[in-house]
DNA sequence: CTCGATAAATGGAACGTTCCAATAAATCAA
DNA sequence: TTGATTTATTGGAACGTTCCATTTATCGAG
């Protein structure tokens, strides 16, 4: 019952009265055996009950098959998104990727990405952690792993990035509560570190610098991305005494959470102020009100990263060009219709 | 830049001046070794880009260090947390998990099973994917790998389970609605190949039994566990002349879906029509209205079948007992009040 | 038949580690 | 100092595979 004997390569061949190098070859797919030799081997593989060992291929030939993903949130549905993507477009090149999580924490972050290497990836697909130090990437550089980042990038690297257009959808966004008659707009959520943040930010800032709408009145707020977060934000805003009538946010979990925040002060989204989230996470559509998004299409850009590290692999280089992906505003129903009466709010 | 020429133990050996038998102990941190040659070696390590070869040391070893996680659905935010309560329990015990998704498909299931037994996996826990076969784990038995069930099971097999009590949780539910004045009852979802499903509707079943409630009463409907499906049976169930006026959901997904099924015949759960479901995700409790669900607290269940693979590896058995896991009704909004009127109905 | 060419199959070394048995170095008791 | 003991270190075989260089079988042509 326990305690294998573990059947080799060797095994089979004596069961098949080959030597073990025809069962390597048979194994490998060549061609270069006679079909029903190749047969009398295969079946031998499947009487025995044989287990191929990887690691002991992997010592002998340059390559192995397996590739990494390493995803910060498993939790959030948009990285759950991003990693079916990817699983995808592997799936039909025949490797296996295998998924690691690291809840948001650098430090597990680099125990994962030291087990990967351990266990001789040919690539990585990351997503990395908030809080990442800058060089947290230089053994996997070093030794020569192809690397591709997906959804957020580090401040200075060299490593190729597969995201979003962060700061055309924020613009988009933001130009659309704007042209609803809102003129005091808020940022809600995320972090500063966040390189992500800062690009949404920027695109936030140009529509309403285009617009003609003063420092005096944005404001930004900083927060967990979720929807505690969220909600602490709506809090502060609506604290001051010249609360902004909108909002942009981090993401669809941070607006979901300011949402839930406006309904415990009475008010309502659409109605009331105006909300929009970025993601577009598939609860967005079904949510009341129905959350005006921006759509990113996750399991899009992780497929095209899944062909990016391939690619890598295959010409054996560790460069890429960045891919940014192209976004959309759905407007739902949380910024609700034109109303001229905000632009009177104007400071 | 391309083409590392791979340093190993020799080479660190011969950096520090000892030899590679040295480096490998302090490699396993062995205390035999005088603390000052081991710093020599450390020194070593870190200057040269030394990466461990785990699968070089696996050909060698009897065991190695990785476990896999096999899911059904990543993308299902339960799954997610299960995922997420093994990690947990895995990172106190210094073991990286891989996690592979199998998108609810058997041919992919096998596909990732049979890497991750290549790959030499020390254990393997996994929420088997609908519809897969009765001896789909016939490869992974004989091999001798331990192997714990989560969520889901198969029909007649001896791998052990953790899972959380279907049939308690789907009485509970189901009496909970009885208790609110219904007396034409449904159940929404899932697929009749789930063993999960069958559990659950006979709680169910005996809830009603037990308030003298018959088969006539009783409508059952398959489909798609998600928002769609939820759709899809609330539809069927208000064409017939005799339409339940509850019903409990497979899961949070299907109810999700059923209540937005109501809201577009101009229905409201709670008000014309009691919705339970079945998972309590995170986001019952934000939903409006706030679905009454049943909690199962998955990664609960997800570090307890960490802990028992852990435990199978280490006493190398393949055996283990079942744990169900207790549940607990969370009353929310969907049901409404309790209606007199809803008895009149009685058939 | 025999020879040369081609096709099919094989033995052995190598990959990077562990671990045992053996050696070398340090320590101690006499 | 010497041997006995303990403590540190080391060489070499082994793990299961691949791949190169060979050997052996098969086939056609003369």
């Amino acid at each position: 019952m326990a305690s294998r004997p573990k059947t080799t390569i060797l095994d089979i061949a004596r069961a098949a009265g080959v030597s073990k190098s025809t069962v390597s070859l048979v194994l490998q797919g060549s061609g270069l055996i006679r079909p029903d030799t190749a047969g009398k081997v295969r079946k031998a593989i499947e009487d025995v009950g044989y287990v191929y060992n990887r690691g002991a291929a992997n010592l002998r030939k340059a390559q192995s098959n397996v590739i990494g993903m390493v995803v910060n949130d498993l939790t959030n549905p948009f990285y759950a998104e991003l990693a079916v993507g990817m699983e995808r477009a592997f799936q039909s090149a025949g490797v296996v990727p295998f998924i690691a999580n690291t809840a948001e924490n650098p430090i597990r972050q680099e125990e994962v990405l030291k087990s990967m290497l351990e266990q001789g990836v040919a690539g990585l697909i990351v997503s990395p952690a908030r809080g990442t130090r800058p060089d947290a990437f230089r053994r996997v550089e070093t030794a020569g792993v192809p690397v591709v980042f997906a959804m957020r990038r580090l401040p200075e690297s060299r490593i190729p990035v597969v995201a979003p257009d962060n700061h055309r959808g924020a613009f988009l966004a933001a130009r659309h509560l704007i042209g609803k008659g809102h003129r005091r707009l808020a940022f809600f959520g995320g972090s500063a570190d966040l390189v992500v943040r800062h690009e949404r930010l920027e695109g936030f800032r140009e529509a309403c610098c285009e617009a003609g709408i003063g420092e005096a009145d944005i404001q930004v707020f900083e927060s967990e991305t979720n929807r505690k977060g969220g909600m602490a934000c709506l809090d502060m805003a609506l604290t001051g005494d010249m609360s902004p009538t909108a909002a942009l946010c981090f993401n669809d979990a941070v607006a979901f959470g300011a949402m839930l925040g406006l309904r415990r002060h009475g008010l309502e989204a659409g109605r009331d102020f105006a909300v929009v989230g970025f993601d577009d996470v598939d609860e967005a559509q079904h949510y009341m009100p129905a959350l005006t998004s921006i759509a990113v299409d996750p399991a899009g850009l992780g497929e095209r990263a899944a062909h990016a590290v391939l690619k890598m692999i295959q010409s054996r280089t560790t460069r890429a060009e960045d891919h940014i992906g192209s976004v959309s505003l759905m407007v739902r129903e949380s910024c609700g219709p034109y109303r001229p009466e905000m632009e009177g709010t104007f400071a």
